[in-house]
DNA sequence: AGCTGGACCTGGACGC
DNA sequence: TGCGTCCAGGTCCAGC
């Protein structure tokens, strides 16, 4: 599911079971997802308040009260679940319901606020890892991250500035965690779409000879505060029945101007296009070219 | 150095 | 029903 606004709205589920809570057990229940879990992953957790929950880009942070961070990644098809832990089971055990999917439920808590908290993952892109608080800026999963698409450091001169002499599409570039950290293929389809710049512009073309950002750059910009927030709003995107942490659905797919939707009329005013399905680097684009230039 | 394509996984949708 | 093919919200890494 998850790009920065799936992120964020698996963040704001979790907090209030996690935050100040301690884990009282912890449980992988096999060897590795994207990566092997260090040999250390569960011991590092177990018993360990979580004093904070936070986000960098796509990621999830969990500060705990030994000077330690869990790092969460979702991947690509990851979910957390809350559910209500069963009282007939023994201390450190997990039962509940069994669902289809149980078989990749991956990583288990047991929080002290009452709460079992599943990490579902089907295809494994995702991981989790224990990092010292204070080696965090030599983490090589967070070294290259550029800045979050939402915080202030962001903005026309300096997305100008990362896309200066790239000769790669503005598509590719804005899908590089380098550049902006935090969208993905649904969000950088949509804010090229409302901000009528084409997928296949080359990302170069965001800033004039000397350097300054181009009315194009400062669009694209604006559209991506937008497009996000309003997705945050709405609880993220939910596709293929990915829910949230409660098991409700966000609904952003509602919103979708072109992603997914080749073949159906442009939705821009007086626009009377068609979205197209191109690939680029080997991932769909949809957009309309008769109002993205 | 920058860029592209393949690899990593599983499951759902579709066509025959 | 079953089998094959293609596709999926991410990102790392090899090779050009």
């Amino acid at each position: 599911m998850p790009e920065l606004p799936e992120v964020e709205t698996v963040r704001r589920g979790l907090q209030p079971v996690m935050e100040g809570a301690k884990i009282l057990v912890a449980e992988a229940r096999r060897p590795d997802l994207r990566f092997p879990f260090q040999p250390d992953f569960v011991a590092r957790l177990k018993g360990q308040v979580v004093t904070g929950l936070g986000r960098r880009a796509k990621y999830l942070m969990a500060d705990l009260g030994s000077g330690d961070v869990l790092l969460m990644h979702l991947g690509m098809s990851g979910s957390f679940r809350v559910i209500k832990p069963d009282n007939e089971a023994a201390p450190g055990e997990f039962h509940y319901p069994k669902g289809k999917d149980s078989a990749h439920d991956h990583v288990l808590f047991r929080m002290s606020s009452g709460a079992d908290i599943v990490f579902n993952d089907p295809r494994r892109f995702g991981y989790m890892k224990v990092i010292a608080r204070n080696a965090l800026e030599d983490e090589p999963l967070l070294r290259g991250l550029g800045p979050e698409p939402l915080g202030n450091e962001f903005d026309a001169a300096m997305l100008a500035r990362s896309c200066e002499g790239k000769t790669t599409s503005l598509k590719a570039a804005l899908l590089d965690q380098r550049v902006v950290a935090g969208l993905g293929n649904i969000y950088v389809c949509e804010a090229l779409h409302r901000s009528h710049l084409s997928p296949r512009r080359i990302a170069a073309t965001l800033s004039t000879k000397k350097g300054e950002p181009t009315d194009h750059a400062k669009r694209l910009v604006g559209a991506i505060h937008t497009v996000l927030n309003d997705a945050i709003k709405a609880g993220g995107s939910s596709l293929r029945d990915h829910r949230q942490t409660s098991g409700e659905l966000g609904y952003f797919q509602h919103s979708f101007k072109v992603y997914d939707r080749e073949g159906e009329k442009c939705t821009t005013p007086r626009c009377g296009g068609t979205v197209k399905r191109i690939t680029q680097n080997g991932r769909s684009t949809f957009w309309c070219p008769k109002c993205q230039k």
